[in-house]
DNA sequence: CTTGACCTTAGACTATAGTCTAAGGTTTAT
DNA sequence: ATAAACCTTAGACTATAGTCTAAGGTCAAG
């Protein structure tokens, strides 16, 4: 046969034939061809969106928003406009965890420092190191 | 009365009393004291834990994940080797998403810049935005 | 002193994102 | 040609993270 079989997609992008079947099911993944005796029959496409799903995922994206991601380079049914509109809402998006994130790493460094020189009854608090942040994002 | 009851804290932090409840069961929250008439009563300590909480589910954090960050910091039964492992690990994995998000930034504002100086049948194709690193990604 | 707004628990219910099973057809290798 | 390793569907099952309901107790205001 020779042809990229689910089994084979599977293995490759290392999310279970089960997965990728709910995937299609949610519409994140095209149907893909079909061989004669119903086998699905995927593109080197469909890896590359699976690689996409797995690392959106990992970035804390639901399958909902990863689809809508997705959606945005289906440009047959959007116009230009559309697009950036969509592309500027997810930017935002994006920068905000970035920006929460790059919080959570000066915390975390911070833990890491004030353990290298810790004093007797030092706390470590990763609430502390954040506590400032925390009264901004209160505010806003 | 003129405690902080679980509804006046709920209110503050923008999270159900259910859900509070729920992050008590599972340990993210530590039992907070109760009145004579067994009703929970809040410090200010507590209402920090909660506006981390949903900072850190909001940037892809599994309640497992945070019971983890918030655990760094009880030092009272890890030693401060303990803690500046857990930090340095939590603090990869941070490191790990940051790094991510800025290749989903890139590709978006390459979204958004090619939808600005678009020409006819130009594609705006987010996976094509992130290919280059995907490849990398799968090669790693 | 009662009405409404709050609190308590236990347990049922929901959505999301899978994972597993059953019953059967297909492909590959020996 | 038959066994092992695939594939198909439908539907059941799981974990996570809530959300809702019921039945009852408490608190504050008029």
């Amino acid at each position: 046969m020779s042809i990229m079989t689910i089994g084979r997609v599977a293995k490759q992008v290392d999310i279970s034939a089960d997965t990728i079947r709910l995937y299609e099911r949610n519409g994140l993944l095209e149907e893909p061809e079909r061989t004669v005796s119903g086998y699905r029959h995927y593109q080197q496409e469909d890896i590359r969106r699976l690689l996409f799903i797995k690392r959106a995922k990992a970035m804390g994206f639901t399958l909902k928003e990863i689809k809508e991601l997705l959606a945005i380079q289906r440009t047959s049914e959007h116009t230009c406009d559309d697009v950036r509109e969509q592309a500027t809402i997810k930017l935002e998006n994006v920068k905000h965890k970035i920006h929460e994130l790059k919080r959570m790493e000066e915390a975390l460094q911070t833990l890491v420092h004030c353990c290298e020189d810790h004093t007797e009854d030092q706390q470590c608090p990763i609430l502390d190191a954040l506590e400032q942040q925390d009264q901004l994002e209160v505010k806003k």
